[in-house]
DNA sequence: ACCTGAACACCGTTCAAGT
DNA sequence: ACCTGAACACCGTTCAAGT
C-alpha cells in the first residue's frame, strides 16, 4: 500500500495548459487591447490552443474575470497607514481608487458581481481598513459599514464615468461640447449657458480626492459619538 | 411654381416604420425583459419587420438608446424645488437619483457615453438646478461644476452597485455570505469577521439620501465663501 | 485527464437588390 | 424613399469523439 504523502502518477493525457498560463496570457492581452475586445477564443488562441480547452480550466468567463481580479488584488501594494483614523479611510480608500483607476475594467466587474463575497483576504484588507477606520473614530459597526458603501458607491462612480470618457471624446469631445453649449437655452438654464465651453474644461480635472474628504468629512460627522 | 408652405407629395415608397413606433417598441422590450436582453434582431422583429429596416431610422443601437433615454428624460417629472439653496441640491439629485433607479440601464448608457453633451434640455434641468443650488449657496461657478460632478460620481455608483447586485444573489446571497465571513482570517480582517453575516443585512439598506447629505455637506462647506 | 472541431444559438452591421 | 434577405465577421458555450 502506497504512502499517503508519496507522488503518484496520475491517470490520463497530461496538462498542457494551465490556469496560471490562461490568466497571464489574459492579463496580457487585456493591457494590450483592453478589456472590451477579451474573448474566450481571442485568449485560446494566443495560448495556441482550442477555444473549448479553456472551459476545462475555468468555469467560465465570468469566473476566469473574478480570478483574474483576484490575483490583481494580492499584488496591489498596501501603502502604511495613518494611525489617525479618519486619514486611514482617506488612504485606504485612494489606495482602493488608484488600483482600479489602473484597471478600471475590475470596477466594471465588481459592480456586475455582487463583489465583495468573492474577494479574497489580500484585497478585502483595504475594505477592513476603512470600515476599522470608521470604528476607531467613534462609529458603531453599522454606520462604518454604511461608511464604507457610501465610499464605494462614490469611488466605483468616479472610475466607471472617468475612464468611459477618456476613451472616447478626447480630440472631439471639446468641440461636441463647445457646439452643445452654443445651442443651449440660456433663458432655462443661465448657469450651464454661462459656464459654456468651460465645462468641457472642469469635467476631466481630477478632483477624487477633494470629494473623498468632503464625503468622508460628511459621513464621520454623522456617526460621530462621544467616547469615553 | 407650388406655394412653400402646400403639402407636396414625396416621392418613394412610404414609410411603414417610424422612429416614434421604433421608441416605443423598445421601452416595451426593456420594461418586460430587461436593457440586457433588447437587440436590434428582436426589436425589428417585435415591430414586424427586417432587423435591416432600423437602420433606416436610427444610426445605430447606441443612437437608439440616446434616443430612448432622452424620450424618458423629457417625461421624468420635476418636483418644486426648495428656495433654500442646500435643500434644492439634495432634492434636484435625489430627482435624477430616482428616476436612473427606475431605469438603471440608463445610467449604465449615460457611463459609457461622454453623456452630458448628448442630453436634451430637459433632463439637463435638473443638472441646472443642482449647479444653481451650489452657486446661491455661495460657491463659483466652478466650484459648482465639482459639485455636480461629485454627486453624479455617487449616484451612477449607487445605482449601478445597487441594480446590479439586487439582480443576482436574492436567493443566495445570504447563504453565500454566511459561508464567505465563517472562512474569514478573523486575524486579518476583525472587524470584517466581526460583522459577520450582519454585512449581508445592512448592504442592502437604502442609505443613498444619507450619503448624499453627507457629500454635499461636506462639499459645499469646502466652496463657502463669504458673502456681502 | 485532457484536448479537439463541429455545432448551436446567437450578436450588430453592411450592402446590393427589390418595390 | 423605404424595405428586404443574404452575408460578414464575430460571440460564449456544449458535447461527442479522440488521444
Amino acid at each position: 500500500m502506497p504512502h499517503a504523502d508519496a507522488p503518484r502518477p496520475r491517470p490520463g493525457r497530461p496538462p498542457t495548459t494551465s490556469r496560471a498560463q490562461i490568466l497571464a496570457a489574459a492579463r496580457g492581452l487585456i493591457d494590450r487591447d483592453g478589456w472590451e475586445r477579451l474573448t474566450i477564443r481571442k485568449l485560446a488562441a494566443e495560448i495556441g490552443v482550442g477555444a473549448t480547452t479553456l472551459y476545462h480550466h475555468v468555469q467560465d468567463k465570468e469566473d476566469l474575470l473574478l480570478l483574474l481580479i483576484n490575483e490583481y488584488g494580492e499584488q496591489v501594494s498596501r501603502p502604511r497607514l495613518p494611525d489617525e483614523p479618519r486619514e486611514r479611510v482617506i488612504v485606504a480608500a485612494a489606495t482602493i481608487h488608484d488600483a482600479l483607476a489602473a484597471w478600471p475594467w475590475a470596477a466594471e466587474v465588481l459592480t456586475t458581481d455582487g463583489f465583495i463575497a468573492r474577494l479574497g483576504d489580500s484585497p478585502l484588507g483595504l475594505v477592513e481598513a476603512v470600515v476599522a477606520g470608521a470604528v476607531d473614530h467613534g462609529c458603531t459597526p453599522e454606520h462604518a459599514v454604511y461608511v464604507f458603501r457610501s465610499i464605494w458607491y462614490y469611488t466605483v462612480g468616479e472610475i466607471l464615468v472617468r475612464s468611459h470618457t477618456a476613451r472616447r471624446g478626447q480630440g472631439d469631445a471639446v468641440t461636441r461640447q463647445g457646439a452643445f453649449f452654443g445651442t443651449i437655452d440660456a433663458g432655462k438654464l443661465p448657469h450651464l449657458a454661462a459656464l459654456g465651453d468651460r465645462w468641457a474644461v472642469l469635467a476631466p480635472r481630477d478632483t477624487y480626492v477633494d470629494g473623498l474628504r468632503a464625503l468622508v468629512d460628511g459621513l464621520l460627522a454623522q456617526g460621530a459619538r462621544v467616547r469615553p
